[in-house]
Parts: structure tokens; C-alpha cells; sequence
DNA sequence: TTATTTTAACTAATGGTATTAGTTTTTGCA
DNA sequence: TGCAAAAACTAATACCATTAGTTAAAATAA
């Protein structure tokens, strides 16, 4: 029995990728463990349980998403900085399908760490949606409704949820643009 | 061992509270048949496996959604009629979040029936959309936007993902009235 | 270098899950 | 009343996460 030298951060990259791969379903200790030629109880000389790979799994996932927007939108404002996010985000979802699903699976009760990364996801938005002018309340609002769009559009997708052989990412377009003329009405 | 006299329905029924009581992922054969004072295998006598309950209870949610739907509309049409529709959208995947988690789930491959029921949800939506004299092609990325914003926000509710104490029905006001604003600028 | 301690793998076992096979009992109908 | 079908059951299998206890390898101390 050689010694494998698992680190706390293989485990959580192999579950990512078995999460990409096969599903977020598809992610176990036992699957863990297979691809990693291990007995499942030695991934407990690394990790508490389940549990925490799940809750690992997640704050990767959230800091992933989030390194990607500050790239895509660096040294942007307004429109052109939301529309950046907004592709970035979807990119996101489409090559890690698996991770974003745990990515949006906040654990219960809530984790200091994982809402920390979760809020600078938020403040991106919230930067790029400064150039509108909107009261502090609205700004709220509309952080908000800008996360649905991006969320429920990114999650039907998964799903399978839009039937229609129409191009998804006019979709997107439109529904962003929409949102964006109308919040310019708002005041 | 006296005859229960389960019936599929009951099955569905049973399972759709358990799902509800205590979240999606309590639901399990094992979970069903206790709630039902019954072995495990009883169920499999009504029921091809854990897959075909899941099946059911996806296509009992989307059923249960548009009659919701169907009746929060009736008659009205325009801005009134897609307030409504969202309204009890939002009011559904409160009383029932287990449900809907399903309702969401759709089935790899694609199931006939499921998608039937799911395509009259859409067409409510469609109707609503109707006096906006959009094209139809636009008509149809509008559906899919509105879609987005319902249940991404309802998504991100249930999953705890709204940190600020703000109202949380008038960030979805402020959402879809902004999105129907941008929308009636579109031709 | 050798001895000791710590780390990380292991095996074995427990209790949970879905599911299948085979059995028994009840019910409904001829 | 008797028989066939339906619906419960028990028993067994194969997964799953997890814990306890054991062993071997690596790191550290002497």
C-alpha cells in the first residue's frame, strides 16, 4: 500500500471534475475514491465527510465564477461591463456545469466564507450597475433581478428547459437589454 | 398484514409532502413507505422504481403549477395578466418548494407528457405577451426571458441566496416592470 | 543511522439506500 | 365455494457514507 499523497485539493479538483463530467449527482466519496485509486475511508484522513466536500465544492465553485467575471469585466462600465459579466457567468455555467450546480447550492446554516466569496460575485454587479444612477434601494432591486436573469437563464438551460431550436443566446441579449432600458427609466 | 390498498396516487401525494415537509431530497422509497406504514418493496408493486416516482412527481408539479396559473390569469390580459402569472408563480414555489424542485427536473430523455404540460405553461405566457405585439420570434425569446426572471428568482429565494433584508416581492416588481418597459421599446 | 512518532493508507463492520426474487395472504370474481 | 390476480410480505444483493481498529510508510528526533 504506497502512499498516495492525497491533498485536500486533489479531492475537491477530481469532484469537480466528476461533477463536469457526469453530473453533479455523479459526485460520491465512492466515485471520489475510485478515480483517485483509493478505498473510500482514506478521503476521511482528509476531509470530515461528505459534507465538506460538498461545502468545499461550493466555495470553489462560487470563487471560480467569481475570478472569471473580474476578468471578463475588468476596466469596464455600464452596459458594456454587464453585458461582459452576463456572457462570463454563462460561459461559466456551460463549461462547469457540474460545479455551478454546487455552486448555487448554499449550505445550511449559512457559511461565513462561501457568503464572503458569494459577495464579491454581488459587488461586481453592483459596480457595473453604478453608471445607472439608481437609488441605493433600486440598486438592491435590481442586483437582484439581474441575478435571476443570469441564474434562471444558465439553469433552464441545464435542464434542458428551452425546447424551442432558437438561438439561446439572442435570448439572453434580449431579455439583458429589456431589463437595462427599463431600468434607465426607473428614476 | 392487512391490505393498505396504496394506489399511485397516494404514492405521488405522499411523496409531493414529504418533499414539501422536508425538502426534496428526503424523498426516498424508504421515506415513502415509512409514511405509509409499509416495507419498502410494497411500493415497487405500483411503481417501476425510485426514477418513475421522481417522473411522477415532476409531471403532478408542472400540472399543479399551470392550473395555478391558468386560474391567477383567467380573463385578464397584458400587464395585469403577466403580474398575475408571476404572482402565483412565486406563490406555488412558496407553498410548495419541494415540489418544485421537481417541477424544475425535467427527465433525461425528454418525457412526451411532461413537455406537453410544460408547453401550456408557456402558452400562458405566450397569450399574456400577446398585446405586446412582438414579433414572433421575439415573442419567444421574451417567453424564455420571462421564464429566466421567474425562476431564477424563485430559485435563488428557496435556495436562501437573498441576503439583504429587503421586500422581496418588490425586487421581482421592479424586475419584471423594468423588463416590460424595455420590451415595449422593442419594435 | 537508528528509533520513535505521526500520518495515511488499509480491512472489517454498521446502518442506510434501491431493488429483485420468491412467498404468503387477501381480495374479487367465476 | 374455489381460484386467480393483486398486493402485501421476508430475504437477499449491491450500492452508499461512515466509524473503528490495524498496519505500513514517512517524517522527525535522538
Amino acid at each position: 500500500m504506497p502512499r498516495v499523497g492525497l491533498k485536500l485539493n486533489q479531492i475537491i479538483q477530481t469532484a469537480a471534475d466528476i461533477a463536469d463530467r457526469q453530473g453533479a449527482e455523479a459526485v460520491t466519496m465512492a466515485a471520489i475514491a475510485r478515480e483517485l485509486s483509493v478505498r473510500p475511508p482514506s478521503l476521511f484522513n482528509h476531509v470530515k465527510g461528505f459534507a465538506q466536500v460538498k461545502r468545499e465544492l461550493t466555495l470553489y465553485g462560487v470563487k471560480k465564477l467569481h475570478e472569471s467575471m473580474q476578468v471578463a469585466s475588468n476596466g469596464m462600465i455600464g452596459d458594456e461591463a454587464i453585458f461582459a459579466l452576463a456572457n462570463s457567468y454563462l460561459q461559466f455555467t456551460r463549461e462547469h456545469p457540474g460545479l455551478y450546480e454546487f455552486t448555487i447550492a448554499l449550505p445550511q446554516p449559512r457559511d461565513e466564507e462561501i457568503d464572503q466569496e458569494g459577495n464579491k460575485v454581488i459587488n461586481l454587479l453592483i459596480e457595473a450597475l453604478r453608471s445607472y444612477q439608481l437609488s441605493e434601494e433600486n440598486a438592491l432591486h435590481a442586483v437582484r433581478g439581474f441575478r435571476s436573469i443570469l441564474h434562471g437563464f444558465s439553469s433552464l438551460e441545464q435542464k434542458g428547459g428551452f425546447g424551442m431550436p432558437l438561438k439561446k443566446d439572442d435570448s439572453l441579449n434580449l431579455v439583458i437589454k429589456s431589463f437595462l432600458i427599463g431600468l434607465k427609466q426607473m428614476n
